[in-house]
RNA sequence: GUCCCCAUCGUCUAGCCAGGUCCAGGACACCGGCCUUUCACGCCGGCGGCAGGGGUUCAAAUCCCCUUGGGGACGCCA
């Protein structure tokens, strides 16, 4: 396929929105997986311009994703002279008028239109000024918009879509759009185009609501005399109400930002938005990353929009379920030496991280995080229902309090004589320990069970988790020895 | 008002382009079971869909048309 050469170019908004991202990621990926280079262009043009603290948020959402690019971050703004040049160039070859209409006349036949539901398009008062006209409006100093005029007949332009497949617009369904404003301010679509072109974009892989602009863009870039690039353009992801997904609307679950700070694996969410819209024919889930960058194809881009099936105030799911899944299929089966930086993210936030974790006390780092993940969705779960195991400082949970401690009184007083047998024993084993546990509640008379849940609730605040004899040995003797005589602080 | 796009379980989707092997397969979610001191994991099973209607054909989820539903574009926004 030669070099190609993608970009992604967002609009400086302070954040990486999750739609955005996937169009980041789809773009990455057919540079990754055809060796063509990846680009980062930032559309700053109007409102948002010279602003770096917004252009900030987006950076460090791809970089958290993993993406990285090999040419930008350019700033469209910059190219602003580039894009009037091109513009000239269009009023020279006749491929575009002066429009002395004023935004307020637009506006109100626009508004007219409408009301009478007539077609909106420009009606093309000022395509056919002749050049005595033009002249004397220039002189008398009349501000003027550039348009584009579009070909005149039957004809139509037509391309293909690497997604969509064969599309054709016909030049009566287009209309003399706007290409700078009277303030001598390019336009979006002209800007676009041009950038594009000095960039050497050899494929443009966006957004659905670009496949409207497309047949546009082409025009201009046949008119500047260059070749059109491939396009391949993107379905929607919408909400379970089938609206688009906006921070706005959605809050901040929409951004990337949410959920490099709830607890999730960078690839996780990148591999559940690739999937949003994107399939293997095996219909494959997981990829790692070279197994993803060999498996991905534009072909097997869906056109149909999917859903982000988000509902707020969902107590169980703070996202998509399926997301959630994917996180804790991660959670569980990665590697543990690349799983354990993550969680050393995470309990250093939390302010129980302690550097013995990756010295001395690796190894049991490593294999008590491997015990636990199993039952755990996020991150975040080691340091809050995992905290027993790695701190002396642990919330205990109500349910465990009541039903596996409260509920048993006489555990105010067991606890601690059991702490003093399981002190004396000999080792401190899966075996000795389960010994000393059963022989305790024989002695007392009681099911197991009811010393088993009171000491993992001391032990852990929990009401589940692993074995419980796994769970003391995770802790340590000593900590299990301490909980246990602390036991009547809970009383 | 004009133009364009889309349509398989609740959700993500395979299958559709090259019609039969599909009384439609997988994943998530949900329900049940096994395992078990608990909870997960794992395993087993269940629930659940080709939007509707016409065609074409020996045969249609697959091809064609219409309807319905959804989305998008039509800015001196990006």
């Amino acid at each position: 396929m030669g070099h190609t050469r993608v970009r992604f170019a967002p609009s400086p908004t302070g954040y990486l929105h999750i739609g955005g991202a996937r169009t980041a990621i789809y773009n990455w990926l057919f540079a990754r997986k055809t060796g063509g280079v990846f680009i980062l262009r930032i559309e700053d043009t109007d409102v948002s311009r010279g602003s770096p603290e917004l252009v900030q948020g987006i950076l460090d959402g791809l970089r958290w994703l993993g993406l990285d690019w090999d040419e930008g971050p350019y700033f469209q703004s910059q190219y602003a002279g580039e894009h009037r040049e091109a513009a000239q160039k269009l009023l020279e070859s006749a491929h575009a008028y002066r429009c002395f209409c004023t935004p307020d006349e637009l506006k109100a036949r626009r508004e007219r239109a409408l009301a009478e539901k007539r077609d909106v398009k420009y009606d093309g008062t000022c395509r056919n000024l002749s050049p005595e006209e033009v002249k004397a409006k220039e002189d008398a100093g009349v501000p003027f918009a550039i348009r584009f005029k579009m070909p005149e007949g039957p004809g139509s332009v037509a391309f293909r879509d690497e997604v969509y497949g064969p599309i054709e617009k016909r030049f009566a369904d287009l209309e003399d759009f706007v290409v700078v404003r009277s303030d001598g301010s390019p336009l979006y679509i002209l800007s676009n185009a041009v950038d594009d072109i000095r960039d050497g974009i050899t494929h443009i892989i966006r957004g659905q609501d670009g496949l409207a602009n497309t047949p546009k863009q082409i025009l201009i870039y046949e008119a500047l005399g260059k070749e059109p690039p491939v396009f391949a353009h993107m379905s929607f992801t919408l909400d379970p109400k089938r609206a688009k997904i906006s921070k706005r609307r959605h809050g901040e679950v929409a951004t990337v930002e949410f959920y490099r700070t709830h607890g999730f694996i960078p690839w996780a969410v990148l591999n559940f938005l690739v999937l949003l819209g994107w399939s293997t024919p095996d219909d494959r889930e997981f990829f790692d990353r070279a197994e993803l960058i060999r498996a991905f194809s534009l072909e097997g881009v869906g056109k149909a929009s999917s859903v982000f099936n988000f509902h707020k105030g969902d107590p169980k799911f703070i996202t998509d379920p399926k997301l959630m899944a994917i996180n804790a299929h991660y959670l569980r089966t990665m590697e543990l030496s690349e799983l354990a930086p993550l969680i050393r993210a995470e309990m250093e936030a939390a302010g129980i991280w302690d550097d013995m974790f990756e010295g001395a006390e690796r190894e049991w780092f490593l294999a008590t995080v491997d015990l636990i993940r199993s039952r755990y969705h996020l991150l975040s779960d080691f340091v809050t229902e995992g905290a027993a195991y790695f701190s002396d400082e642990f919330p205990m949970n109500e349910n465990a309090l009541n039903k596996n401690l409260l509920k048993s009184p006489e555990l105010a007083g067991w606890l601690p004589e059991l702490a003093d047998e399981i002190d004396a024993l000999e080792g401190f084993t899966l075996e000795s320990t389960e010994g000393a546990i059963r022989g305790f509640a024989d002695k007392k008379g009681v099911k197991a069970g009811v010393i088993i849940n009171g000491v993992r609730a001391a032990v852990t605040g929990q009401l589940k988790g692993p074995g419980l004899f796994d769970v003391l040995i995770a802790v340590g003797k000593d900590r299990v020895v301490r909980r246990l005589r602390e036991v009547g602080r809970y009383y």
